[in-house]
DNA sequence: ATATTTCTTGCAAAATATTCCAAAATGTTT
DNA sequence: AAACATTTTGGAATATTTTGCAAGAAATAT
């Protein structure tokens, strides 16, 4: 096989799982080690890719967590449920920050179609609408929080302080009645910021985050709108939540396209 | 069979298979090997497909990748070099203003082993440090410009006015005598804000932008400490650039550990 | 700390490209 | 149809590129 065309099948490769070792691709091209090693430095020099010890990660990951781990691949249909549910609240055109964090990419995924403007500081949101271009996207500055993929730090929260939207689509760790906790305390402040600044604020958690508490406590439900959830949350704290006023939707299990 | 028949043959065969090599046109065709190369390289030269070892690729591949910014291979060899040599320019542990353009980026690429703290307008140049924690990576805020990947508008240069650095590594569109010249008039702002911000102001340039002279001016030659290029800079534009006093670095065509 | 895995580097073997030439095929003229 | 010129083809000799391997260096795991 030529040099070139095993390149690009590495690269493909790269876009579905993005990471893969030395081993499992000479594997599955069925060349020697050095050869696969040869040719991600080739295509490392291009910018797809990037050299890690023991294989090769994509440069601008679809998403912020590993597509092959399982653990993730355990919540996946019920994020992108909640994904399709939670964009249909969005009207076209409206401005809308995107929190950090697996689900809310989720949500901005289902997004493209509404023109929106789009305030996150979340690198995997900015890489998906960099490549598509059919909504204007402001990204926050700030540091980068290695394994997440999230800009942290004073010039983020100073961003989100400075600017308003109408709708804010967040995630967090946990929810119980007496509010909402996150596991990363870095990113309370930020998400303190972007609650207040926008009108109304949607809380996205898959089932599993229902009645857990996290180390971090975030807000109490008052500053809640909407809540959107899977098929599996637990029926008597959703009917908790209504009866404290808050909009629950839950995303329906069929999928249409997938 | 005529050649031309066969031609048009390897020409629909490619377009199906996008990749093929000798041999596999070979057997189809029932020819032999040598007229199958010489079959490939006057289609190569009608631009139909282009001739790699082993066999021949599509010249337009129905799907190919998006461009992104750090995928331009114009000069790469070159980028390559000017990347390594200006990497060698900076000390370990210092702050570094990145500039957005493809020659910036292969500067970066170079840089992980001297722990930097990196501040840049570039989502490339995040990406490839979002998953190291050797080097911590400041991302300014702003809208992303789409199809490079660079971070605009106020909040972009806010960003780079509030801080210091101790070196900037700039690219651009040309430089001549009567300055530096850039050909997109969005990024002017930001730049000049980088450069005020830095004590130490390198600038990267292939060979091929030297005389060469863009849209809008960026700045004049007073504002630079350091140019770096490669092998193929013009030997009479290089002295004229230290006989005003510029460190001119040209890199090595070769890449050995200097 | 040591042990293990992975990376680099240099080299020989294999695969592929280039160049040239004679045989075969095709076209042209008598 | 025969003789000749022109083009195309297949193949051989020689460069060039690519590949796989092995030993020492570096990084990671234990």
């Amino acid at each position: 096989m030529q040099p070139e065309a095993r390149q690009k099948r590495i690269q493909d490769h790269l876009n579905r799982v993005e990471f893969a070792s030395l081993e499992e691709l000479a594997r599955e091209l069925e060349v020697s080690v050095s050869t696969v090693r040869r040719d991600i430095a080739a295509l490392e020099s291009a910018g797809g890719l990037r050299r890690m010890h023991g294989g090769a990660r994509l440069v601008n990951p679809p998403s912020d967590e590993f597509a092959f781990s399982a653990r993730d691949t355990h919540q996946l249909t019920e994020k992108e449920a909640i994904g399709r549910a939670c964009a249909e609240l969005i009207g076209p055109n409206q401005t809308v920050i995107i929190d950090a964090g697996t689900t809310a990419y989720h949500v901005a995924k289902n997004l493209e179609s509404k023109m929106p403007q789009i305030i996150t500081n979340s690198l995997p949101v900015a890489n998906f609408f960099a490549a598509t271009n059919r909504a204007e996207l402001i990204l926050s500055g700030g540091v980068i929080y290695p394994r997440l993929g999230v800009l942290v730090g004073p010039l983020a929260v100073e961003a989100f302080t400075k600017i308003h939207a109408d709708v804010a689509v967040m995630s967090a760790g946990g929810i119980t009645l007496d509010g909402i906790s996150n596991s990363h305390g870095l990113l309370i402040e930020i998400q303190w910021a972007m609650i207040r600044a926008a009108k109304k604020v949607i809380f996205c958690f898959d089932s599993t985050k229902f009645g857990r508490r996290s180390v971090s406590p975030l807000c109490g439900l008052e500053h809640v709108h909407t809540i959107v959830s899977d098929w599996g949350a637990p029926e008597e704290l959703v009917r908790s939540l209504r009866g404290r006023g808050l909009e629950v939707v839950i995303a329906p299990q069929e999928s249409d396209g997938s």
